[in-house]
RNA sequence: CGGGGUGUAGCGCAGCCUGGUAGCGCAACUGCUUUGGGAGCAGUGGGUCGGGAGUUCGAAUCUCUCCACCCCGACCA
């Protein structure tokens, strides 16, 4: 491609209303740009870079045994409502009218239209295993799209449904779709994780989610050191510490600690680490009482964890100030677990503390040298409520935990009967009589994949394409090329060969300064440039720079394909 | 939906408080010069100041109202 035939139509400035990098780059590299909130048109710069990611997830899907079909975005009411999910979907889901006033909605998801099809073409167990895929547009209307493609109301998706006549066929196929889905991945070029993910209501037997490492990501991660595991951090399971607890050497003592309420301040009044502090707090049971939380200084109160114990409220909220003056008789800051007559819930970890800190229920005031057992009694309700943090023992107990923020782009889900029980979708059996399909399903965020790859590799001058994604792979920039007619002449050449040596090449016959192509070039994201100029022409030579090098390299005319093959 | 904020040229912004000729930078277009890291000079075009209503002799500016967009919370690929 030619650039005077190839529009760049790149920005110089950010997009006021662009917060993360991928969405600013997005745009201004001239991928996409915003039509409303949540709706994007790609232009051809985009159109390439989306067309890479399906090729390599239909030939890993097509690799994989899964059959291509195409489902529409508007589906009628009728296959929602013999689902329950017309009345369980709320505002998200967009439903319409046709000029007949018949009702559609546009499809968010297509576990209904599958399983219709499935359903009126599928009469045998002869006929399964099956595992449908199909690369659609969704629209779910978000109640807040933000962050540019990354969570926009239209979206492109690959998903995947498979059918079986028993759990062991599915196991088998979700085997199969966790493998697609790594060799996808690493095909991009992203560094992820597959993840345990909770299989929530629908029910199920096993769940992972795919996720793009990335410090812009929405959600923490919890993974190994030693072994595969990985969990989002709000379900990994935090262990208790397996060494034994301290003695109780230090002796009780009350302290003023006038002024000091936090942890950290408490830690650096006293000279100590946040760890030998326990904090407690008091939030709302489920009958109109109050209960006292116990961790340790240095942890967080994981509120999914807590809300889902017996008696605390669910969601959860914090105590007001008046009850926590009327029940421990002193100011958040200054509560502590000994005197304090509500039930009470300690951390695994809290629970080992010796020596502690805590606050001693009176304004300015805490103990020091606190014991269980010594100073106060054992404590009788002990659970893991806290955030896991990075060093945590991994909870299968091989290595520890590290934690990372990642973006999900895939998730895979083992989804049963739900859909095929509500919507009658069976085969006959070997008896002849009629069974009911068990289901999976198998969801890639395609156009997620581009921001993801984006908030993973970029630099301060723009975009840096993993190979596999890249619009072009080769750069072609001549310096002042309507200068010199041998120096076009050579650029011709080299284009045309660079061409037919198989490669994807974006040449910049634009009259435009050196320092305009390189910024472009580099904004854009090409892995590989070739920069012509008159100088090297005498002496033969190209200029070559990958896109993360740091300095050019000479390499003879000649030469410059086979080095750009080794590099490919 | 709750809370906060912004709408002025394609993009980024000033002007608004204190009403009186609509501005700056970038981009675009023309010409000349320049040409190895987003050039310089000169010139040109481009605006119902988000929409509507009101106050006023006069509204980008004040008032009311509607709309759009962005940010923080509950959802998800």
């Amino acid at each position: 491609m030619r650039t005077s035939q190839f529009p760049l139509n790149t920005v110089k400035e950010t997009p006021a209303d662009a917060e993360i990098i991928s969405h600013q780059l997005m745009i201004r590299a001239g991928l996409v740009r915003k039509l409303a909130a949540g709706l994007y048109n790609w232009l051809p710069l985009g159109v390439k870079v989306l067309q890479k990611v399906q090729t390599i997830v239909r030939e890993e899907m097509n690799n994989a045994g899964a059959l291509e079909v195409l489902m529409p975005v508007v589906q009628p009411a009728e296959l929602w409502q013999e689902s329950g999910r017309w009345e369980q979907y709320g505002a998200e889901l967009t439903r319409l009218n046709d000029r007949h006033g018949r009702e559609f909605c546009l499809g968010p998801t297509h576990e209904e239209i599958i399983t219709e099809l499935a359903r009126n073409e599928i009469k045998s167990y002869k006929q399964l295993p099956l595992n449908y895929y199909q690369i659609q547009t969704k629209f779910r209307d978000e109640i807040r799209p933000r962050f540019g493609i990354m969570r926009s109301r239209e979206f492109i998706m690959k998903d995947a449904y498979s059918f079986h006549s028993d759990e062991e066929s599915l196991q088998q196929t979700y085997d199969r779709m966790y493998l697609a889905y790594n060799n996808i991945f690493n095909r991009l070029g992203l560094d992820f994780r597959p993840v345990l993910a909770d299989t929530g209501s629908i029910g199920g037997n096993a769940s992972h989610e795919f996720h793009v490492l990335a410090d812009s990501g929405e959600d923490a991660i919890a993974f190994s050191t030693d072994s595969q595991y990985a969990a989002n951090v709000e379900k990994a399971e935090a262990l208790a510490p397996s060494e034994p607890r301290g003695e109780a050497s230090e002796t009780l003592q009350k302290v003023s600690t006038v002024g000091q309420r936090s942890i950290e301040e408490i830690s650096n009044f006293l000279n100590i680490q946040p760890q030998q502090c326990l904090k407690t707090l008091l939030v709302n049971g489920d009958e109109d009482n109050v209960i006292a939380l116990v961790l340790r200084g240095d942890h967080q109160l994981n509120e999914i964890k807590a809300e889902k114990l017996a008696g605390v409220a669910s969601p959860l909220t914090l105590a007001s100030d008046d009850d926590i003056k009327r029940i421990a008789g002193c100011n958040a800051g200054y509560i502590g677990p000994i005197g304090l007559d509500i039930p009470m819930i300690v951390d695994r970890s809290a629970a080992q503390a010796a020596n502690f800190v805590c606050g001693a229920n009176e304004n300015d005031q805490h103990f020091t040298g606190v014991n269980w057992l010594r100073d106060l009694a054992e404590a009788d309700h002990i659970a893991d409520i806290r955030q896991v943090v990075a060093g945590d023992k991994s909870p299968d107990g091989q290595g520890t935990l590290t934690i990372a923020r990642g973006i999900e782009v895939g998730h895979i889900f083992q989804l049963g009967t739900k859909y095929s029980e509500a919507m009658k979708a069976s085969v006959l059996n070997e008896q002849g009589k009629n069974q009911t399909m068990t289901m999976g399903c198998y969801g890639i965020g395609i156009t997620r994949v581009i921001a993801a790859a984006i908030e993973q590799h970029h630099d301060d001058k723009g975009i840096i394409w993993p190979a596999a994604l890249a619009p072009f792979q080769v750069a072609l920039l001549p310096m002042n090329m309507h200068k010199s007619e041998r120096l076009k002449a050579a650029s011709e050449t080299l284009y045309e060969q660079l061409i037919e040596a198989g490669f994807e090449v974006i040449f910049d016959d634009r009259k435009v300064r050196p320092g305009f192509m390189f910024s472009d070039m580099e904004l854009i994201g090409i892995p590989h440039r070739i920069v012509l100029g008159d100088r090297g022409l005498d002496n033969g030579m190209v200029e070559y720079r990958g896109r993360t090098d740091t300095e050019n390299v000479d390499i003879p005319l000649q030469d410059i394909i086979q080095h750009l093959k080794d590099r490919c």
